[in-house]
DNA sequence: ACGTTCACG
DNA sequence: ACGTACGTGAACGTT
C-alpha cells in the first residue's frame, strides 16, 4: 500500500472558511472565524483520508512573478479584508502548534509550491490529496493527484474530487488542458483576464477541437462561432499571457523534507492552549487527557467530610472578608459546596450524611452575615439560602454578563481566563462531559469536587478584577443599583410563581384540537393528498409545485412558507387561509395550551424562570416557560390570559409604561419637537401623522396615522426604507420619504442617532442613560450587511438599554416597597414594559399607589412616563 | 444541532 | 449588488 500526502492550499481553504462562515470573534473581539473553518474542514479530510504525510502551502504577501506580470498589464489584485488578514498569522501559529508543516516561498506562489509537492511526491510513488477552493489547481490532477475543492450548497459542505477522469468528465479536457481553457475564458476570481467574448462553452469546445491556444491560433480560420475568431485574432496575446498567468509551476526550488511532513500527534499542549484562547470549545473534545497542560495555578483543594472540621472550616470563613462559593446544586437538590478561603486553599463538601444539604445551606446563610460571598449565580443560592443581603454577595455571573452582554453563556473557565490573569482551568464539560450534577453525583465522580473547587476558586479570585473593570467602564452603579437588587426582586418573582388553572387550559387545547382536526380535513381534501402541514419542506413542495401558485424561492432549504410570503402570493387560494388558520392554531395548542400544562407545579403554578443574563440590551429574558410571549394581539390566543388568574382573595393589578422606548428616545436625542408633542397630545401617532404630513391633528387619516406610527417603531429599531417597506408594503422610495420626512420634523433625532453610529464606531460600544454597555463589533465589519446590521443595533441598543434599565429600577423600587409597607402582594411577572403583580384584595389602592409613583419615578426624563393601569380577576382581564 | 416559523415587547 | 427592521424563546421538522 502506498502512502499517502495531504496538500493543503492555505489561503484558498482559509478565505473560503472566512466567506462562508459568519464572523466569529472570541470574547476578546478576535476574529476566529476562517481558522475555525479551516480546522473544520481539515480535521473532517485527515478522518477521511488518514494521510501519513501533510503540508499546507502559503503565499507570502509580497506580489509573486505570476501576479506581476499581471499587475503591469492592469490594475492590482483585490485586497483582503482585515477581520482575514489578521488570521493569516493565527492560522499558521496554529498550524505550527499542531506541528504540521507549512511551506511558503518568495516568488512563488501557493500553487506553485502544491504543484511541485505533488509531482515530487507522485514520483515517490505516493498517492496525492490536494485541498483547495480554487478550480485552477485541476490542472494538477492525475491518476495519483486528486484534488478535492469543497463547496458550500445549501448551507452544507460536500466536497468534489477529482482525479483526471472527472476532470474530462466534468470539463470534456484532460487536466493540463485545464490550462488552455483559462487562458481562453480567464478567471475573474484569479484575475486571469482570458480573451473577451470568450466564456466557458466556447473555450471548452475551441480545446477539445484543437488541443491548445497554440493550435487553434495556428488553424485560427477554422475556429467556429465568428465571435470567438474574430477576439482570437485580435487578442492572442492576452491569450498567451493568461496561459502563463494561469500555469502552474510544478518545478519550485522548494527544499523539502518528507520526515518533517509525516503527520503526527496534532492535539499538543501548545494547540490545546491556543484552541483554548481562540474559544474553539468543540474542539478541545478532540484532545487526550495529556495534552491538557497541568493547571496553571497552585493546586490546594481539600476534601472535608467531617463534622468538626466543616464547623472550623465555616467558622475560618467567617473570619475571612469574602468567601468564594460554589453550590453544587439544582433547582432541587444540594449535592455539594466548593468554599475558596484563598487562592490556594479551596475546599470541597460532599453534601452526605450529617453534612446534608440543609446543614450546609444553613451554614451559608450564617456565612452570609459576616462576610461577603462571592459566585457564579446567587439567584441559584438564594434558592436554597435564605436572607442573603446585596451588600453581602458578589455576583460574578452578572458581572461578567455587564462587562461583555453578548456571550452565550458566563461559565467560570471563561470567567478565569479572563479575569484571573488569563489562566486556564478544566471546564465543567471536560470534568463532567455532559452529565448534570445529579448524574455525576450518582456516578459519585470525584471530577465533581474538583469541578466545585474551580468553581469556587474562579468566584473567589476573579471578583477583584470584576469589580474593578467594573468600575473603570463606569457600570458598577448598573450593577449595585439595578442588576444586584434585581437578582432579588427576580427570585421573589420566581418564588411566588403565578396561578394557572390547568382544567380550563387543558379545556381550551381540547377546543383548538376540534377545529385543527376540521382543518386538516380541508386542507387534504383541497391537495388532493395527505402530507404533513407542520413541514415547511412538504408544504412547500404541494403549493408552489403541485398546486402551481407562483412565486419564488426564498429560503436555503427552499421555498419560504412563511405568513406574510403566503398572503402576499396567494390571498384569494382558499386552502392558504385555511394553512394559515391551521398554524395559528397548532402554534397555540403545542406552545401554550400543551405548554403551558406541561409545566404547572404541585402548587397549582407556574415558576417560570428569569434570566438576567441572556440579552445584548440589558432586557430580561423568561424562559421554561417563556411568560414573555403570551399571545395578546389576536383575540383567540388572548383567551389564554384568562388562565392566569390570582389567589383566593387577591386580584391582578396589571401597569404598563406607555411607549417607554419613544420618549426614552424624546429625552434621550433631546428633540424639542418630539418633547413638545409628549407634553401636548394623547396620541402620539397622531400627533406625530399631523406633523410629519402636515394635516391638522383632527384631520390626520387612519392611513396617516398607521404609517406614523410604522415609523416611530422603525425609528426605535434603527430605521432602514426596506425594514419600513416591507412592515407597511410599499415601495422603499416611498418608505424613504417618509423617513426623510420624519427626519425634517424631528432633525434632533436624526443628530442623535448618527451619533450613536459615530460613537459606536468610534469607542466600539454603545451606551444606555444609566452606563449600561453594549459593544458591536459588527460596526467595523468590511461586509455591508454585517456593518449595517450593527448600525441599526447602534441606534436601537442605547433605547432599548435605557427602557430594560428603567424598568429594573421600578421593578425593584416596587419590590422593596411592598416589603416595607408589609404588604402581602407580589409581583409575578415582567414583560419588559409591564409588571403584573397579585395583589391582596385589601391592598389594592396602596399598590396602585406604589406602581404608579415607583414606575413614573424611576427615571426623570424631559417627557413624562405614563403607565396604563388595569384590575382584574385574570390576566385577560387586567391588560 | 440547525433552520423555519411564530408568539411577545 | 448586496438583502435587513430591534430584542427574545419554544416547537417542530430536517440534518
Amino acid at each position: 500500500m502506498s502512502e499517502k500526502i495531504l496538500l493543503i492550499d492555505g489561503h484558498s481553504i482559509l478565505n473560503r472558511a472566512f466567506y462562508g462562515l459568519p464572523d466569529l470573534t472570541n470574547s476578546e473581539g478576535k476574529h476566529t472565524g476562517a481558522v475555525y473553518g479551516f480546522l473544520n474542514i481539515m480535521f473532517r479530510i485527515l478522518e477521511e483520508e488518514k494521510p501519513d504525510y501533510l503540508t499546507v502551502a502559503f503565499d507570502l504577501h509580497e506580489p509573486t512573478f505570476r501576479h506581476k506580470l499581471y499587475d503591469a498589464y492592469k490594475g492590482t489584485r483585490k485586497g483582503m479584508p482585515p477581520e482575514l488578514v489578521e488570521q493569516v498569522p493565527l492560522m499558521r501559529e496554529m498550524l505550527t502548534a499542531m506541528g504540521i508543516k507549512t511551506v511558503s516561498m518568495p516568488g512563488y506562489e501557493a500553487d506553485d509550491l502544491l504543484g511541485t509537492l505533488a509531482r515530487k511526491s507522485e514520483q515517490k510513488g505516493m498517492e496525492v490529496t490536494i485541498l483547495s477552493g480554487d478550480r485552477d489547481l485541476l490542472q494538477l490532477a492525475t491518476d495519483k493527484v486528486m484534488i478535492r475543492l469543497p463547496k458550500t450548497s445549501k448551507g452544507k459542505t460536500t466536497i468534489e474530487n477529482f482525479h483526471t477522469a472527472e476532470v474530462l468528465e466534468k470539463y470534456q479536457v484532460t487536466p493540463p488542458q485545464i490550462i488552455e481553457l483559462k487562458a481562453l475564458m480567464g478567471d475573474s476570481s484569479d484575475n486571469i483576464p482570458g480573451i473577451p467574448g470568450v466564456g466557458e462553452k466556447t473555450a471548452t469546445k475551441i480545446i477539445a477541437q484543437f488541443g491548445s491556444i497554440e493550435n487553434a491560433h495556428e488553424h485560427l480560420e477554422e475556429i467556429k462561432p465568428n465571435k470567438a475568431k474574430e477576439s482570437m485574432r485580435e487578442h492572442y496575446d492576452l491569450a498567451v499571457l493568461s496561459k502563463t498567468l494561469a500555469t502552474i509551476n510544478t518545478e519550485s526550488p522548494l527544499e523539502y523534507s518528507y520526515e518533517e511532513a509525516r503527520l503526527g500527534n496534532l492535539y499538543t499542549q501548545q494547540a490545546y492552549e491556543l484552541c483554548r484562547r481562540l474559544e474553539f470549545k468543540n474542539l478541545l473534545g478532540r484532545f487526550d487527557a495529556e495534552a491538557v497542560p497541568e493547571n496553571t495555578i497552585e493546586q490546594n483543594f481539600f476534601v472535608c467530610s467531617e463534622l468538626s472540621g466543616v464547623e472550623a472550616l465555616f467558622e475560618k470563613a467567617a473570619r475571612n472578608s469574602m468567601a468564594g462559593i460554589a453550590l453544587i446544586a439544582d433547582k432541587n437538590n444540594v449535592y455539594g459546596l466548593g468554599i475558596a478561603l484563598e487562592k490556594e486553599e479551596v475546599y470541597y463538601i460532599p453534601a452526605e450524611g450529617l453534612l446534608s444539604g440543609e446543614y450546609l445551606c444553613e451554614k451559608l446563610r450564617k456565612l452570609g452575615e459576616a462576610t461577603v460571598i462571592s459566585a457564579m449565580d446567587i439567584k441559584m443560592l438564594l434558592k436554597h439560602v435564605e436572607s442573603l443581603e446585596p451588600e453581602r454577595v458578589f455576583d460574578l455571573g452578572i458581572g461578567a454578563y455587564l462587562l461583555n452582554p453578548l456571550k452565550s453563556s458566563y461559565t467560570y473557565e471563561d470567567i478565569a481566563r479572563e479575569y484571573i490573569g488569563g489562566i486556564s482551568i478544566p471546564s465543567r464539560e471536560e470534568l463532567l462531559g455532559k452529565d448534570t450534577y445529579e448524574k455525576a453525583w450518582e456516578k459519585s465522580s470525584e471530577n465533581l469536587g474538583i469541578c466545585a473547587c474551580y468553581q469556587a476558586f474562579t468566584a473567589y479570585a476573579a471578583r477583584e478584577k470584576t469589580e474593578a473593570e467594573l468600575k473603570e467602564t463606569g457600570m458598577w452603579q448598573v450593577y449595585t443599583d439595578i442588576e444586584l437588587p434585581l437578582v432579588f426582586t427576580l427570585d421573589s418573582m420566581e418564588k411566588c410563581g403565578i396561578c394557572v388553572k390547568g382544567e380550563e387550559l387543558k379545556a381550551y387545547g381540547e377546543r383548538l384540537s376540534v377545529r385543527i382536526r376540521e382543518l386538516e380535513k380541508l386542507i387534504y381534501e383541497k391537495a388532493g393528498e395527505e402530507f404533513n402541514i407542520n413541514s415547511p419542506k412538504q408544504l412547500g413542495v404541494i403549493l408552489f409545485e403541485k398546486m402551481g401558485i407562483s412565486g419564488g424561492r426564498k429560503t436555503k432549504t427552499g421555498y419560504s412558507t412563511a405568513a406574510d410570503i403566503l398572503e402576499k402570493l396567494a390571498p384569494e387560494q382558499p386552502v392558504v387561509n385555511d394553512i394559515l388558520e391551521y398554524r395559528q392554531l397548532t402554534k397555540l395548542k403545542s406552545t401554550y395550551a400543551d405548554g403551558l400544562g406541561a409545566v404547572i407545579e404541585e402548587d397549582g403554578r407556574i415558576h417560570s424562570t428569569f434570566n438576567q443574563t441572556i440579552t445584548a440590551t440589558g432586557r430580561i429574558s423568561s424562559t421554561e416557560p417563556n411568560l414573555q410571549n403570551i399571545p395578546v394581539r389576536m383575540e383567540l390566543g388572548r383567551l389564554i390570559r384568562k388562565v392566569f388568574v390570582p389567589e383566593d382573595g387577591c386580584v391582578f393589578l396589571d401597569a404598563d409604561y406607555s411607549q417607554i422606548e419613544l420618549r426614552v428616545l424624546a429625552h434621550m436625542s433631546g428633540d424639542e419637537k418630539l418633547i413638545q408633542a409628549y407634553r401636548e397630545a394623547e396620541d402620539i401617532h397622531r400627533l406625530t401623522a399631523s406633523q410629519v404630513f402636515h394635516v391638522p391633528y383632527d384631520e390626520v387619516t387612519d392611513l396617516q396615522r398607521r404609517n406614523a406610527k410604522a415609523v416611530n417603531f422603525g425609528i426605535v429599531y434603527g430605521i432602514s426604507s426596506f425594514g419600513l417597506s416591507q412592515d407597511l408594503s410599499i415601495t422603499r422610495k416611498e418608505a424613504a420619504e417618509y423617513i426623510e420626512k420624519y427626519f425634517e420634523t424631528y432633525p434632533s433625532i436624526k443628530v442623535f442617532l448618527d451619533r450613536m453610529v459615530d460613537e459606536g464606531k468610534e469607542k466600539g460600544y454603545v451606551s444606555t442613560m444609566f452606563g449600561r454597555r453594549r459593544p458591536i463589533p459588527e460596526l467595523k465589519s468590511g461586509n455591508f450587511m454585517q456593518r449595517s446590521f450593527g448600525e441599526r443595533v447602534a441606534m436601537n441598543s442605547p433605547i432599548q438599554g435605557t427602557a430594560a434599565d428603567i424598568i429594573k429600577i421600578a421593578m425593584n423600587r416596587v419590590y422593596e416597597r411592598m416589603l416595607r409597607e408589609g404588604l402581602q402582594s407580589r409581583l409575578v411577572l415582567q414583560v419588559h414594559d409591564e409588571l403584573l403583580i397579585e395583589t391582596k384584595k385589601d391592598e389594592v389602592e396602596a399598590v396602585s399607589r406604589i406602581l404608579e409613583e415607583e414606575m413614573k419615578g424611576a427615571a426623570r426624563l424631559a417627557v413624562e412616563l405614563e403607565i396604563d393601569m388595569h384590575q382584574g380577576e385574570s390576566w385577560y382581564e387586567a391588560k
